[in-house]
DNA sequence: GCCTCGGAAGTC
DNA sequence: CTGGGACTTCCGAGGC
């Protein structure tokens, strides 16, 4: 029976079958565009490596190529191919080994040869090799069918299990696979095809816990199968319900595993746990824990338990584990990060995702008390992972990025920028004429001087008013394209022509475009098209009202800028294979250069320049002081704001022309009736009147999670004033806070401080150890953490921890953690004159800029009328 | 009580 | 095994 069709590939691995004749067999795990899983079994790709001879190019000499092939681990080595190197254009042999495994042993014997592409995973070289992405197009010989299957490629009646299992283990796959279909197929076979969204499934997951000892009372589940969900609850002895989750994993065939804090806790306490009631032989434990998509037998007691080195992501073989309280971490940046914090966040007004009135703190109480009520709350505990996910579309934007990187889904969701990166530089590195040697990632600590970075520009203090903000679009990017910047064009000596560009300063130099056009350079320049013809379908797909083309498009569009913004972080760092000190150095230095020219020019044309940091520019407009700043209802005073709006537009869209070059796009980005800054840098409040109307707040502490909900609340509103010309209201209206807030009169919840604390758990203690930091006790935030544990609380190393002052008089300061989301507590009382020191100083910083200071505000209403009078 | 310094975290 | 630097703020410690 054979079976063809779309899929999009969610991890892969390989299987060693050491015959006579050594074969590697690629396992491929993806979910079918009809909706059910598939294995693929990829026969015919052999691991391969290339050596050359080390140095400068030696076209004379004759290695000694037969001790090479000598080698028990080497299959075949082949006729030369010339390749370029660092050093000139060289020849290079490739060797075959006997398996992907042997390639590291291979590496150390053959150290007195200069060793390349031999650091590549095997299923990244098939994609390389093939030229895949996520999404393809496969078809072969089906070997299993399971339920879920389409019913043409069902087993006959009488082909067992057992059959399919040997007919598995023939075609050099593992056995049977927990997977809907499992087909045998050849290289030929794949083939590349258009994104398309994939019906992917998730489970989430959720585990109550006893405080006392550790013990799982009960759990809940979740299966999502592309939008439609079922519930599962599990009670019983702790193996029932290990057992009754491992069996929903198994069946239903997840591609996504979530749950809130899975990669600190529930996966943690699910490891633990079955090491307890199952301590030996650890196989046994494969019902407990087996989530792995490979068989259940003893052969695979290696891959089918969820897995983590030391601090590192998860793995699950052909899953992919993606936390959602990670998630809403990146992507919201809450201020605190409890899940019923985030939910609030999310869903103000959903009276279905609030708090159950459950005590986590007395968990073993409340389980033997109502366990109905507790399962209740773990089921809700359990959908809101999912809602969460739905909400920040983390799912489909890990496609698109897997889509645009060229990679499994799983490695756009849990690997590195540099591993997206590799995809794309090692595919075009085999396929340049010449191709071009694939160095190994560099090794070990590699020490070296800082870099400089990014242009900042002096800030005076005060209001300006009517000033227009251009941004360079992609500047690092357009700058590396522009000037070619590459290992690969790199000139590695002290030859100077006219061709070169040359930085600024170090006179660090690159070849001409037409000379050789970098490896880089071009991938960016690719993906820039490629962002602009996303943005363009977009705007189609919106006009033709197709609202699932213009969101697929719009994630895609996004993806590509995530990927081209990772191109200079991992360039600029020591350890990349393709980089040199030299190449991010020279970035900084030409966007430096071009930025201060741009600056110095309009300085010196009357148009004066505000503020600037590294790829944006302030310039005040010159439009009449005389325009009020605030908006007006009507009248003649509107005609007058829309007639300096009118004109801001105009002059923005001007610089933007003037400045525009070849390579280096100035945009028009906002214009700003009033902009503020106290004269720090990177500190900043803008009211916006183009191309939309808002406050714009930078770095101040109303975007900072160590700031407290008061100190945002009022900044804000203080912010207002002032951009209107009200910088004495703004003084007296803070100083009715600070008085309401030292005659405790207000809500402790707006009070609470958070901070991330690290920790790490100390196995042979059995305690959480804080000695990462010097002076752990003398932290605030450590020693509301250690509350928080002693309290039977969570706690996850970085994440952040709430707390209240009660008494800054002493030191260190008294603090108590902030338990009220999760427990009875009553919220705890505070130290009024912390809190109205801190307000005063952080406000006052920003008021000094009109000559009122933090003392000023501490005086308070009442005591300043009375002087009044 | 005031000042400086270093550690740590946060933001852009 | 691994993206980068610039800059600000808060806190505790220690000197005077």
């Amino acid at each position: 029976m054979e079976w063809q069709g779309r899929m999009c590939i969610v991890s892969g691995s390989y299987q060693s079958i050491d015959s006579t004749v050594p074969k590697t067999v690629v396992e491929l795990w993806c979910r079918a565009e009809d909706g059910h899983s598939v294995v693929l079994l990829v026969h015919g790709l052999r691991p391969y490596f290339d050596i050359a001879i080390p140095g400068a190019p030696s076209p004379e000499q004759d290695p000694d190529l037969d001790s090479v092939s000598g080698m028990s681990e080497v299959v075949e080595v082949s006729e030369p191919v010339m390749k370029w190197t660092r050093h000139g254009m060289k020849r290079h042999w490739r060797v075959y080994a006997n398996q992907p495994y042997s390639v590291r042993n291979l590496r150390k014997k053959l150290d007195n040869w200069e060793i390349t592409s031999a650091d590549i995973l095997f299923v990244n070289r098939l994609m390389l090799d093939l030229d895949l992405g996520p999404h393809i197009s496969a078809g072969g010989r089906v070997l299993w069918a399971g339920q879920r299957a389409p019913e043409i490629s069902k087993n006959d009646d009488n082909t067992s299990k057992l059959d399919s299992e040997k007919a598995i283990i023939a075609a050099g796959g593992a056995g049977l696979y927990p997977v809907d279909m499992v087909i045998s197929c050849n290289l030929e076979d794949l083939e590349k095809t258009d994104t398309f969204p994939a019906p992917f499934v998730s489970f989430s997951f959720d585990l109550e816990t006893s405080i006392s000892t550790n013990r799982i009372l009960c759990a809940a589940a979740v299966i999502d199968r592309n939008g439609s969900r079922s519930e599962h609850e599990f009670t019983g002895s702790e193996r029932e319900i290990m057992e009754g989750l491992t069996k929903l994993v198994r069946e239903e065939d997840p591609d996504f595993i979530t749950g809130y804090n899975i990669d600190n806790f529930d996966l943690p306490r699910m490891q633990e746990r079955s090491e307890v009631i199952c301590p030996r032989p650890k196989i046994d434990r494969l019902p407990l824990f087996g989530w792995g998509r490979v068989p259940a037998s003893d052969s695979e007691s290696k891959r089918v338990f969820p897995q983590r080195q030391q601090n590192r992501v998860w793995r699950i073989v052909g899953r992919v584990p993606m936390d959602a309280w990670w998630q809403a971490r990146q992507t919201l940046r809450p201020q605190r990060e409890t899940l019923r914090y985030v939910s609030q966040l999310l869903w103000p007004d959903d009276q279905s995702k609030r708090k159950l009135d459950v005590d986590a703190s007395r968990m073993d109480e409340e389980w033997a008390e109502r366990p109905e009520v507790v399962m209740e709350y773990c089921m809700m505990d359990t959908h809101l992972p999912l809602d969460i996910l739905d909400r920040l579309k983390s799912i489909a934007r890990k496609e698109a990025l897997a889509s645009v990187s060229l990679t499994p889904v799983e490695m756009a969701s849990n690997g590195t920028t540099s591993q997206w990166i590799d995809s794309l530089v090692i595919r075009l590195a085999d396929r340049s004429d010449p191709p071009v040697a694939v160095p190994m990632t560099n090794q070990g600590p590699r020490k070296r001087d800082q870099i400089a970075g990014g242009y900042v520009h002096e800030v005076e203090a005060g209001v300006e008013p009517w000033v227009v903000v251009l941004d360079f679009k992609s500047m690092y990017p357009s700058i590396m394209i522009s000037n070619n910047i590459c290992s690969t064009t790199l000139v590695r000596d002290d030859t100077r022509d006219e061709s070169f560009a040359s930085s600024p300063v170090t006179e660090t130099r690159y070849v001409s475009k037409s000379e050789r056009v970098g490896l880089v350079p071009q991938l960016l320049q690719d993906l820039m098209s490629k962002r602009d013809q996303y943005k363009h379908e977009m705007s189609s797909a919106r006009s033709s009202e197709d609202a699932a083309e213009e969101f697929l498009l719009d994630q895609l569009q996004y993806a590509v800028k995530i990927l081209m913004n990772s191109f200079y972080g991992v360039f600029a760092s020591s350890f990349y294979r393709f980089t040199h000190p030299d190449l991010g150095a020279s970035i900084t230095e030409w966007a430096r250069h071009n930025i201060k020219a741009i600056i110095s020019e309009l300085d010196n044309s009357g148009h004066p320049v505000v503020y600037s940091d590294t790829d944006s520019i302030f310039v005040k407009s010159p439009v009449g002081t005389q325009a009020p700043t605030r908006k007006p209802d009507g009248g003649e005073d509107l005609e007058s704001w829309s007639s300096a709006r009118e004109k801001a537009i105009e002059f923005g869209n001007s610089l933007a022309g003037q400045f525009t070059k070849e390579g280096a796009e100035l945009e028009f980005e906002t214009a700003l009736s009033a902009f503020f800054s106290h004269g720090a840098k990177k500190r900043y409040v803008g009211r916006v009147v183009w191309p939309r109307e808002e406050m714009l707040i930078r770095g101040y502490e109303v975007r900072r999670t160590d700031s407290f909900q008061l100190l945002t609340e009022t900044m804000t509103e203080m912010f207002e004033l002032i951009l209107n010309g009200d910088a004495w209201s703004s003084v007296e209206m803070t100083k009715t806070v600070i008085d309401n807030l030292r005659a405790t009169d207000v809500d402790v919840s707006k009070l609470v401080i958070s901070r991330s604390c690290k920790g790490k758990w100390d196995k042979r203690k059995g305690e959480w150890d804080f000695s990462v930091y010097k002076n752990e006790n003398g932290l605030p935030y450590v020693r509301a953490a250690k509350e928080r544990i002693s309290r039977g609380l969570q706690f996850t190393p970085g994440m952040k921890v709430g707390y209240i002052v009660t008494d800054a008089s002493v030191s260190p300061m008294e603090v108590s953690a902030w338990l009220v989301e999760e427990t009875d507590d009553k919220p705890p009382n505070y130290d009024p004159e912390y809190y109205a020191k801190r307000m005063a100083t952080a406000l006052g910083r920003i008021t000094e800029a009109f000559g009122w200071d933090a003392d000023e505000l501490l005086r308070g209403t009442r005591q300043k009328s009375i002087f009044e009078f």
